[in-house]
DNA sequence: ATTCTAATACGTATTTCTACGTATGTTTTT
DNA sequence: AAAAACATACGTAGAAATACGTATTAGAAT
């Protein structure tokens, strides 16, 4: 191919690294260049000052400067450039969080060779691709939505401090001022929207996710 | 080389079997052999039943058959296999929790190419791999037996770390090859200790207390 | 040699959580 | 003005956690 796609890497994980490298630069049709590895989001955003590139795969969980912000800064100040991420993190709100932040595709990974070709691909050419864990349903489900921030209410987010307490749905009733019902139906829709099976497993979400500090003892 | 290293790789990230085993074939003294690549443990150890293997490169956390139950089952059945870890996981429990089963490498996600293999060379030398992570003072400290700091012994700090994935008694009972009893009696026991009312409650502490590993699942 | 601790295991009773459905008034968004 | 989302509330049924007791085995400490 005369004209590559230049693709940046941003992982953490020194073998993903150049496994990915390895593997888009041994392809047949020689789609690809792999114009930089970088190991957080700092480093790749300060080789864009000089160096364009295309489609830029990411991580989201990296020391330094992690996706997310990552994501923010190339969304307003690279709009060209098509981002896909790779990432273990399979919950619907990171997915939500990403779509949001203007992704082509989010791949699991256990994501194979050809998956994710195809994925840096598709998004050179700026079209969104599907998967088992953003379907075509949940794209439009996301973008329709408007919030940006946070999926819990405050409300649900209060609650899901105080059970980080330890504090039982009795407890919280009267502590919140509503009734125990009331509680154990917030705490229904809080383990439905953060996918959490139980309270061990949310307040685990809720450290990860800073909503215990919002409420501070 | 006449005999190379004949080395399995298990983890179920895909660019990471893949990254790995580009990496070893492509070795310019051609030290290694990748006989195999596993996306988790039960089919590691199926291929082990018919085929031999030096060293393994096992990752902690996967689906099926964990890390840690794989370990187990090679330190009892093949103890000439020589293994390595390979994980995101920093935490000194579960560096001690590995060290424990027999593994002679304890690498991080960040580790270079030139340290992997040096690690599967000096495994297969049956000779333990030192680095910022596992040093050799935690080593011996580690094999003395002597106890850490922490009121929580180390079975109940793995415990703790699976309550906080969500787990329910009877899945933390599977993945640690106890029984469900022995599951109820950690938890009473480790709920007494950090006085802590419930797994909520109990997270909570551990984050605090830094039990828990960074997330993934 | 004996005591102590860790890890294992079971039974029982009670409490709490979780998931399902339904419903109503309020506020916010479209 | 209508629709959507939020916060509130109840009932029921089943799953899971919690707290209590008891007990055995292995290994470490004294």
């Amino acid at each position: 191919m005369i004209h590559p796609i230049k693709v940046a890497i941003v992982d953490d994980h020194t073998i993903v690294r150049e496994g990915l490298r390895n593997m888009l630069n041994d392809d047949r049709q020689e789609r690809f260049e792999v114009i930089g590895v970088f190991g957080n989001g700092s480093d790749f955003l300060n080789y864009l000052k000089k160096y364009p590139c295309d489609v830029a795969i990411i991580d989201i969980q990296m020391p330094v400067k992690g996706g997310e912000s990552t994501l923010e800064v190339l969304k307003q100040k690279y709009p060209n450039i098509s981002s896909i991420v790779l990432s273990m993190n399979t919950r619907n709100y990171m997915i939500e969080l990403m779509v949001k932040l203007g992704i082509y595709a989010y791949l699991p990974k256990e994501a194979s060779v050809i998956e994710i070709k195809n994925a840096v691909d598709s998004a050179y050419k700026k079209k969104m691709v599907f998967n088992k864990l953003l379907t075509e349903q949940k794209y439009k489900q996301f973008i329709s939505g408007k919030k940006t921030t946070f999926v819990l209410t405050l409300r649900e987010q209060y609650v899901t401090s105080l059970i980080a307490q330890g504090l039982t749905s009795e407890e919280i009733a009267i502590k919140a001022n509503i009734s125990k019902s009331t509680v154990t139906k917030h705490r229904e829709n809080i383990n439905r929207k953060t996918q959490c099976k139980n309270q061990a497993e949310l307040v685990n979400f809720a450290v990860q996710h800073n909503i215990l500090e919002l409420f501070p003892r």
